[in-house]
DNA sequence: CAGATTTTGTTACCCTGTAACAATAAGAGT
DNA sequence: ACTCTTATTGTTACAGGGTAACAAAATCTG
């Protein structure tokens, strides 16, 4: 298998949205990694797709804009309820309007409650997005109303 | 104020929308607007935005689409728990990836979950946005795996 | 090393959404 | 009715997001 410059785009990407605090565009991606010679956005969201596929990236899909994720390991809905056993991942995101931060979190409970939901409609889930806009804490401290 | 030809647009759209059996993109409804003199993207974006805010339609983020709500009336989250006591739009979606099909649905212990996540971080929520992609009922029975 | 396969790059293009400004239509006051 | 003000509608042009189609290069197999 050949992949030795995509590792090095999907590494520079990890850096970039690591690096970041807030999500980034594909475009903004491309910007950050056109010094290392990259000029196409193909280059970017073929990287993107990859890292997404690992688990190691999220795509916030209410901003057409991409997350690191906070941590690969446990970010899974279903525990084996799915009709192949498979682990989708279930994580919810609060995205705060005024400063730009998305929190990441989990909760398995909101998702085996969404699952009930899914399982009652005979709809077989693959994968879900969750996300929430408002204001975060520390900007409605900021600036309150 | 001003607003018959736009309330007619308004109208055009729910026609439009009500006919489709999957969500319509902003140019699909522009398409099917052509007829009726409208030319411009904006005509449509301005009268989307209207019925978005009307609780007629609903935008699904991950599709970049625009669906005809199936119930006007409850699809509000929050029962006062919220710090303004505003009621937001508490729809989910169960998408199919097959055929297309979209099942809009409501379950208030399903945001009222999520509600209590969100007020634990302290973040107040405006919008929120619920979609799982996969297989429905119908398609499954169709060509199971 | 030759050939098949997969990855990477290039070009060009489509779809989604909006900014900026012109034109038009509705209401208020005289 | 007429004018002024204000809000709505239309036009143009463009920015941003994403992908199809194909060429070039690298990798793996025998």
């Amino acid at each position: 298998m050949a992949s030795r410059k995509g590792d090095a785009h999907a590494s520079n990407i990890m850096d970039a949205l690591g690096q970041a605090p807030r999500p980034l565009s594909a475009y903004d991606l491309l910007d950050r990694l056109r010094p290392t010679g990259v000029t196409a956005p193909l280059t970017v969201y073929r990287a993107l797709d990859k890292l997404i596929a690992a688990g190691k990236v999220h795509r916030i899909e209410s901003l057409n804009a991409f997350v690191a994720c906070c941590d690969g390991a446990h970010h899974h809905a279903g525990d084996g309820h799915g009709p192949d056993g498979s682990r989708r991942s279930a994580v919810a995101f609060a995205i705060c309007d005024r400063c730009g931060q998305v929190d990441e979190f989990l909760d398995q409970r909101l998702f085996a409650r969404l699952d009930e939901d899914l399982s009652t409609r005979g709809f077989a889930p693959r994968a879900s997005a969750v996300e929430v806009h408002g204001t975060c804490a520390a900007c409605a401290a900021t600036a309150p109303g």
